[in-house]
DNA sequence: AGATAACCGAGACGGTACGTCTCGTCTTGAT
DNA sequence: ATCAAGACGAGACGTACCGTCTCGGTTATCT
């Protein structure tokens, strides 16, 4: 998130519960107002905080937000249901779950634009938000493998580039069936997906 | 894009060339600026035109900046290559070559991210860019189905169901490899996406 | 006070009525809330115009409050009483009462401080404030030397010397009892101080 | 100055080198920035020492910067050289030459201008700046008065009152000399101004 | 020799005002 | 009726100070 000099002993120490109540916060009113209305000074206000305190602690309204919707993911995991499909199938419901809610369909969207002309950003996104949901792909696939649903990799430059062709694959459909489709990935959506993602289109 | 009212007949008429200058402005101004710096006062100064006349046309920036990337996908076409796989190639990677346009990047993921809570903006970007795209899905199938490559659907609903699977699948991919992964999705990526999407991760 | 380019013929004209409810609301928030405690926010709301056009016409808050002081010496006149002793009388007791006023007492000094560091703001005073004084020194003194009870200056120099050394002997006497001793300058003092200045303590 | 309550004995007492650092600081600071540019962090910070030292021991800016003022004005003595015109010109120069330092100049006009509102703060103006001057005239006038130079005063409040005239003129003029007219107060000036006290403009 | 109490530095806190920027609207005179 | 120009009311921006508070730590005097 955001860290201090780790020499600095003296003077008050920053408020713990503040951080708690500003991402609460970002995230309500991301809800209720969208990125685009967002103020910080509304965020601050309905924190109960000053201004001043949330600029202490983030630099502007793309790191705030990043921060506030990576919170959402902590509670992604990945259930092992036995079979490869079954747990692509309960992984993909849990992301649509969450992007589901509103203050991830407007948060999330608006700092991926954002960090098309902004590197810092691109990566503090990557580390909050997409590595924490690529490493599911990866054990979801070395299951897979032990279970012998999938053949060994050759190579592991290979492996990477195949995990990261999954993922872009996964992640961009659900999100594009989310926010531009903007029909819900239900439990039906996931079963069809799921299929052609297994199996190809060809059958 | 806009329209006037029909009736009005009287008075100058509204500049032809101001159009195209204010839209190539707009694209101008993402790439050098971003969707969240991008001003509609500056847009107007380097189209070289009175923020009034930009007002008289558009409703804001969203609306503007939907059009002016609308644009860019005038030029997808469906390539008839003679083959299934070779046709979603060719269209997969037309399409990552708009998104690999800065104007396009910016652009086009913040008006999506607006669009999640404002419907009427979701609606002027599904005619102006999604239809046009899932047109092509459309064609390609028709044609895969008319060489044997793929089985005729049973029914309309099931038929229209696979399609926006279909075209969230790969429009989802693209963008999702291009924006988050910020990797180009270059002919050897499409050429793994094309083979995963035909015959599924199992073989 | 303020001047525009006079090339710009085009665009909206500002509006006139907007500087004399701003000079307005400036003397009243002087002594509603003094100078230091004194906003241009809430000048703004005060003359019911944005913050933003108070700011198109005024540098800051020195500027402001030197124009809004100075239409206070507007009405400062020689009278002609017929007698040297009584046109001093007369015009101290006219500058008395503009010092009275809690608006000019709150602000000039501050200016006046201000101007210490700011030889722009100084200029600002001396165009605005003081060269209207001084105006009325050098016509009572020629009057006075018309009627004989002054000598006629040797040279343009000495006179020139005399009548700064005049001016800041009643200007800084009527500024300092007013301000610093906080006693009025009431008819009394003004007769006890003329008669010094023109026949000295020496009697 | 600042006192404390008299019953605490115990504790650690409060540094003694603090106060005058920071006094000083002051006065430098009035210097390099001007009065509404001071801040009292600034202050802390050249002082060495933390805001809440300084805040411990002055109530704000204001009485800060009478205290740092004030000790300009501990070295004013009332030379005796033999004639009233001599004491005259020499307690004159003394106090133009405090009034010409920048942070008499910044300071002392920024603080009269605050009493106009602030009756505390006169009041302590008043002790700490101005009485000590005016002790000064009451002596010249007591010697001149012995040497035969001046008349003696019918009675008490006549004597005060003309007393309280005399120093508003005297400290008026130079005030007004050296902030306003913004010029030197010189020799050749301080002797033009005597010969106007003592014999007045009619001769 | 502790205990106690006021002091000290550092710096975070809730506020307020700053001066700037952009918004979308509204006059202007000219085309 | 439209145009370029630009002023307008509104309101968010990010910064700077305000005066207060909470820390850990430092002297003093008083048991």
């Amino acid at each position: 998130m955001q860290s201090r000099s780790p020499a600095s002993r003296t003077g008050r120490p920053r408020s713990a519960t503040a951080d708690a109540a500003i991402l609460a916060a970002t995230r309500q009113a991301l809800v209720d107002l969208g990125w685009s209305k967002l103020t910080l000074g509304d965020v601050a206000t309905r924190a109960g905080v000053a201004k001043t305190t949330l600029y202490r602690r983030w630099a502007g309204k793309n790191e705030l937000v990043v921060d506030a919707v990576a919170e959402l993911f902590d509670e992604l995991e990945l259930p092992d249901s036995g079979s490869l499909a079954a747990d692509i199938e309960g992984v993909v419901l849990q992301f649509a779950a969450i992007l589901a809610r509103p203050e991830a369909k407007s948060g999330l969207m608006a700092v991926v634009a954002e960090a098309t002309h902004d590197d810092a950003l691109r990566e503090r996104i990557r580390a909050s938000v997409v590595d924490r949901q690529k490493r599911l792909v990866l054990e979801g696939r070395c299951r897979a493998q032990e279970r012998g649903e999938l053949p060994p990799e050759p190579d592991s430059e290979s492996a990477s580039r195949t995990a990261d062709l999954i993922f872009d694959m996964v992640a961009g459909a659900v999100v594009h069936r989310t926010l531009v489709s903007a029909e819900p990935a239900d439990e039906e959506w996931v079963r069809s997906f799921t299929r052609v993602l297994l199996q190809g289109l060809g059958t």
